[in-house]
DNA sequence: GATTATCTTTGACTTAAGTCAACAAGACTG
DNA sequence: CAGTCTTGTTGACTTAAGTCAAAGATAATC
């Protein structure tokens, strides 16, 4: 971790949605107190159990938030990418972090010191509005991620997946995986292996066609179902 | 879904502990918008995709949100019991239900409404961050769920409960299960007879002892060591 | 651009947990 | 208290997905 001189950081705070409705002079206020700070790809942010005194914007660069099980299986939480805000669990309840946050790829990031946030909050109704829906929003994935894990197989999770990332991108029928398989695969609640083998048999099937990360919708109805039913 | 005149409705409000810290005035303009309503035990309260105009705060009985497959497999997200709130997150985000929640007793719900509560929120820092806080601290049991369910057996998801039930209800090393074992399996992420299974294996291998609803733990370090494992 | 290192795929095997079915035990209802 | 309905338990079987191992393909780094 490495600080670093913002440049107009309040411009880039009041652009960001989690801002949206904030008066001017309390994004001044805040960006006296936000401080920038860059992390190398695979550099670790915070691990579970961690005093959280403060809580991160992405500036730049991904970040991947994780749980991580005693014989290092990890699983995904989400991937958090520029804009979007991780660790503000630790500020408003528990003060630690749950979980584990590593940087995805070389990033930049804006730290917000609990204190001094927690008063701007309690001064700016529009900010706490804005929270409140940032963590409604992130309570209805991890809702849809619990639905996933429990009473879907691997194979309805990789379709609901897909075709996330096919409305995402709007790019016709075709689309990109953003991380690595072995990534995908810990975000899916799975494994490598299992992940490789059930993207050939969606393919020997006639769903899609693979081409290394890109991957073309042949068959997108059924792909649907097969989101929906959650069974192959 | 019966209406009912509350009682002092002020004064239950004020001693709920979302309502830490909120001006009495607030309170009162609150209780005149609020309504008391009844469910009758498997009354369903809402279903996934409702439109949320509100959410619900229990005064008596407990209720269960779920998800549920197109199978019909119930996944239970939490249990809501007197003083907890639910349903919030259609308040901030979304609008619409994530879930489905279901009377577990005859219950007696307070009913907010989105548009007057969002208002109070705005004119009231201590009610912003007391939301703030439950969302957080919900947040991270969500992210525990996901780390259970994908990360460990259902013999350690079923070891952390017990001594999950254990800390809360302070009797020594007994316990008490407060759902019926079909409903316990739905919120450990299993089925009735694989539960079963286990217990009778936990007991067998002289960690517990079962009598019906009621549970000693014989060997605690023993399942200690199983829920944060995962493995038997 | 050569050399590591990491990621991906496939095969053979094991296993946790689900399905189906039968029965026993409670618990509520008339 | 008889009878129905729901809940819990156990057995035999199936299966989705994990483990282990090996080879090939990318990608990162000096």
């Amino acid at each position: 971790m490495t600080a670093d001189k913002g440049k107009p950081l309040v411009e880039w705070l009041g652009a960001t949605s989690l801002f949206d409705g904030v008066r001017g002079q309390h994004l001044r206020d805040l960006s006296g107190i936000a401080m920038v700070v860059s992390y190398k790809r695979r550099a670790a942010i915070f691990s579970t159990g961690d005093p959280g005194n403060g809580f991160y914007l992405v500036k730049e660069g991904r970040v991947k938030v994780f749980m991580l099980s005693p014989e290092g299986k990890e699983q995904i939480l989400h991937i958090v990418g520029p804009g979007e805000s991780f660790g503000e669990v630790a500020v408003f309840a528990g003060q630690s972090f749950p979980a584990h946050a590593v940087a995805l790829e070389n990033s930049r990031l804006v730290f917000l010191p609990r204190d001094d946030f927690v008063t701007l909050v309690s001064v700016n109704p529009a900010l706490a509005l804005n929270l409140l829906a940032a963590l409604s929003q992130r309570l209805r994935q991890f809702a849809k991620m619990i639905d996933a894990l429990s009473l879907k197989e691997v194979p309805g999770r990789l379709a609901a997946h897909l075709l996330y990332l096919n409305d995402k991108q709007a790019g016709g029928n075709r689309l990109r995986l953003e991380l690595s398989k072995t990534q995908l695969a810990s975000l899916l609640g799975t494994i490598p292996e299992t992940l490789s083998r059930i993207l050939s048999k969606l393919q020997r099937a006639g769903f899609i066609v693979i081409d290394g990360a890109d991957i073309t919708i042949v068959n997108r109805s059924r792909l649907v179902e097969l989101a929906e039913l959650g069974k192959f």
